[in-house]
RNA sequence: GGGUCUGUGGUCUAGGGGUUUAUGACGUCGCCCUUACAAGGCGAAGAUCGAGGGUUCAAUUCCCUCCGGACCCA
């Protein structure tokens, strides 16, 4: 007995820092503790974390997210596996570009292309730093020396690679399809990538007339469209209409190069209720009229083109914005008195996601990554999947039953990997470039190595050096490919796809794959896309859905609320005795919240407790501190007491009196759930069982029995209390990493974050267990007394009964309360 | 408009057809500086488990409708 040998009187985030800043200063050693080493001859446990993208802040729900991958990563160090936590970031796409061309006032394509590249290189680096910083301040455990970026070379060749071994298998094929095109950006997306805004528009009934005269109205709110119209239908089931099928019905604006007439079919997805019942259907208005030009064979007009400008067949429209046009096509008709009434109405139009553009589908010749006929093996393969949560299973089935075209993969962006292709100067034949090269076909030439295919059969013709004369003036692919395309590589990527097949054989399927259930349609979607048409396996063990980090209010965080909060805020709330202080909208007026420490600890302590994966949490600064703060307080002052009682050198003789006997198996019954917990990725669970008998039985009950042993120098007591810390500690590292290396180290002088085998634990008696409620309520009920009594707890007592139950603990029980 | 999920004391949360008192935490109130801990401890009050129907001997738990929230889709 002596001094407390941890000489802070409680967890502060000072201390917090210093720990870390001592964790991350040695690369050697990080390395050592957090770097993946396949031969290591453990159990390969490889994570494919969510590579974030950097956008100048972090959301907090995010780092929230993140910091439970890095609980999941450490406790599965813990279980023993050789873990692999790799730190991606996420840089192609379209989002950079935006900034750019925001921060510098001009449009992507106005730039010289190998110019406007760096500029995104560069500002998004500038980012890329920031976020590494927030990792290592909430406490990732990530490979971070092995750091990999989607615009890489060595990341964007392996999409070449296996856009090229798809192309090959007849996976990937070029057609021309209609496409959902953004022109204000100028180029095509995915369905993922379409959401919908409200807005108003013109609907306009428009006069039209038949070829024998009669009269028809057809309501539509793109009336510029009528130039791409096919085909007038009528459900098959209006008797109003039925005297019109197959008449021709003239259209009412001049067009150019094309029939100035349409034929009147039936058709059954006409709504009869809607406008008058009669529909004009055009390339492309919508999806039901791609849809509708399919199934009876029509063959699609062009009528807007890559600018989003009328083409020739619109006469007297050509050449406008599609804006403009329509305005000019409702001024034909009513001068020409075809306007039978216009009613302005609220209408959602499909925009895309990123610029918010109304989009157009056109008709493009674009790369597609086949799905639709995969669709049962998939689901087969998902069957082997363990979902965290199982019910969050359901968001990817539903996206599933949606997918009816191909997912088309080629952008006109710049800032994104390359379609690695070049084109004869026939057009007939292609050239690729060999496994694992990264190419840049807009500017370079093919590399060594590169094969020449049949652009249409992809029969293999021989390598391009012999045979480039046959090729003509070949032409580099100007397009790039979709970010899913890049994103859905990750686990092949980190599980050592192609570039160490070695690791590979042992590390796929990926064990997990942890991510936000806002992306299950795209990346977890296209992930099990990729594995399944390369491999035809499930692409992971284990999917780890988690909820979205919400307002206090249980609200989405956006910009245009106000409502949000940035993650460091509060991991560095309490450093240097700054307190943190948050202005947030709420529904009823903008809120003050308050805080005085929180850090990364604590964070983590929270997230671990408040919510089960896959719930959406609400993110409260003041909460945070007020209901986990205390948690660490109480285990670092349970390790301080301790600390003052040295630890015997071995294990003292049997046997241990009854009160050790049940702690121990107390301890014993607490850590195999957390076990199981950890096991199961269920860290909940964990944190619950370790905080309730951290924070509860232990100090309130045990202790207090042991107390005066322990003073009195006793070695079971001393014994049981440091196996029992140090055994804890370990299990508790995970979540909460630098206060455990701290206090371990300090009383220990080894880290509990280096402990690699869950720890051995001490007898399970379950008739001791079964004392545990009789213990509490005893206790409760001596402290109940003493209060009405007006004695202090450490007042002696007399009259109190020890109930039979317990005879066994009647010693200790009758030093505790000082029963006379 | 459709699908999926969700709604438990003031707040957050556990549980789940029936163990006479529905977990735990924060907050609230009261007491306590008892040789680890007042950035603590102990104790108390506080919920008919969103509303209304149904199934059942029995529902907070299952089903339906409605209301609110979230995510996704059209």
């Amino acid at each position: 007995m002596g001094t407390p040998r941890l000489p802070e009187k409680r967890w502060s985030i000072d201390l917090e820092k210093k720990i870390q800043a001592e964790h991350y200063a040695d690369e050697s050693a990080y390395q050592r503790r957090y770097g993946f080493k396949p031969d290591s001859g453990k159990p390969i446990f490889v994570i494919d974390t969510p590579p974030p993208y950097p956008s100048g802040t972090w959301h907090i729900g995010a780092v929230a997210q993140y910091s439970m991958i890095d609980v999941l990563a450490r406790s599965q160090r813990l279980l023993g596996h050789e873990v692999y936590f790799p730190w991606g970031v996420d840089r192609n796409g379209i989002n950079i570009e935006f900034t750019v061309e925001k921060d510098t006032k001009r449009k992507m394509k106005t730039y010289d292309r190998e110019e406007f590249l760096n500029l995104c290189r560069t500002t998004i680096e500038t980012f890329t730093q920031a976020m590494r910083k927030t990792a290592a301040r909430v406490g990732l455990s990530c490979d971070f020396a092995a750091e990999y970026l989607t615009d890489a070379p060595d990341y964007r060749s392996v999409t070449q690679s296996i856009f090229i071994e798809l192309f090959k298998k007849g996976d990937i094929v070029e057609d021309l399809r209609p496409n959902i095109y953004d022109p204000v950006e100028g180029t095509t997306i995915a369905d993922a990538e379409v959401e919908r805004i409200q807005r108003t528009t013109k609907l306009v009934d428009v006069r039209w007339l038949t070829d024998d005269g009669d009269e028809l109205i057809i309501s539509t709110t793109r009336p510029e469209l009528i130039c791409a119209c096919g085909v007038v239908v009528v459900h098959p089931e209006d008797e109003r209409y039925q005297h019109l099928v197959g008449k021709q019905a003239i259209l009412p604006i001049p067009v150019d190069g094309r029939k100035q007439s349409v034929e009147i079919q039936t058709h059954p997805s006409v709504k009869s209720e809607f406008g008058s019942g009669i529909l004009m259907v055009c390339s492309f208005g919508d999806q039901n009229d791609v849809a509708v030009f399919r199934e009876l064979g029509l063959t699609p007009f062009q009528a807007i083109d890559l600018n989003g400008c009328m083409t020739s067949i619109s006469g007297p429209l050509e050449g406008m914005s599609v804006r403009d046009a329509r305005v000019k096509a409702i001024e034909i008709l009513e001068s020409e008195n075809n306007i039978a009434s216009i009613e302005e109405r609220q209408q959602e139009v499909p925009v895309s996601e990123r610029g918010k553009n109304p989009v157009e589908i056109i008709l493009l010749k674009e790369w597609y990554v086949r799905q639709t006929h995969i669709q049962d093996t998939m689901l087969k393969l998902i069957e082997e999947i363990e979902f965290h949560p199982p019910r969050n299973k359901q968001f990817l089935l539903d996206w599933m039953d949606n997918i009816s075209i191909d997912w088309p993969i080629s952008r006109r962006r710049w800032y994104h990997t390359e379609i690695p292709i070049w084109y004869s100067e026939d057009e007939e034949y292609i050239i690729v470039p060999p496994a694992g090269t990264y190419v840049q076909p807009w500017k370079d030439a093919p590399p060594e190595g590169s094969r020449i295919l049949k652009r249409d059969t992809r029969e293999d013709i021989g390598a391009y050096v012999d045979h480039h004369e046959m090729m003509g003036n070949i032409r580099g692919e100007e397009k790039v490919f979709d970010t899913w395309m890049d994103s859905s590589n990750s686990n092949l990527f980190v599980s050592g796809y192609l570039k160490q097949p070695e690791v590979f054989k042992k590390a796929f399927p990926t064990a997990l794959r942890p991510q936000g259930k806002e992306i299950v349609r795209t990346w977890l979607y296209y992930t099990l896309l990729k594995s399944c048409l390369l491999l035809e396996k499930p692409g992971f063990k284990h999917v780890w859905i988690d909820g979205l980090g919400m307002d206090p209010w249980g609200r989405k965080m956006s910009k245009s609320l106000g409502n949000g909060i940035d993650a460091d805020s509060v991991l560095e709330c309490g450093a240097g005795g700054r307190t943190g202080s948050w202005k947030i909208r709420g529904p009823d007026g903008s809120v003050s919240l308050k805080a005085n420490k929180i850090g990364s600890e604590c964070f983590r302590l929270w997230k671990a407790c408040e919510a089960q994966v896959g719930d959406d949490f609400h993110i409260n600064p003041e909460e945070i501190e007020s209901k986990y703060f205390g948690v660490l307080t109480k285990i670092f002052n349970v390790a301080r007491f301790a600390s003052q009682f040295d630890c015997p050198t071995s294990e003292p003789q049997t046997p241990y009196p009854i009160e050790d006997r049940w702690i121990q198996s107390e301890f014993s019954e607490m850590m195999t759930e957390v076990e199981t917990a950890w096991k199961n990725l269920d860290i909940y669970t964990a944190t619950q069982s370790l905080k309730t008998f951290g924070t509860g039985i232990l100090p309130s009950h045990w202790l207090e029995m042991a107390k005066s042993r322990l003073y009195d120098g006793d070695a079971h007591a001393a014994w049981t209390i440091h196996q029992i810390l140090r055994k804890f500690l370990a299990a508790f590292s995970p979540i909460c990493p630098f206060f455990c290396h701290h206090i371990s180290m300090t009383l220990y002088d080894e880290s509990s974050v280096d402990v690699h085998a869950f720890p051995s634990l001490p007898p399970l008696d379950a008739t001791l267990n079964a004392k545990t409620s009789d213990i509490e309520s005893f206790n409760s009920e001596v402290w109940k007394t003493k209060k009405e009594k007006g004695l202090s707890l450490n007042a002696e007592i007399e009259g109190i009964e020890i109930p039979p139950t317990l005879e066994e603990f009647r010693k200790t029980l009758t030093r505790m309360h000082k029963l006379l």
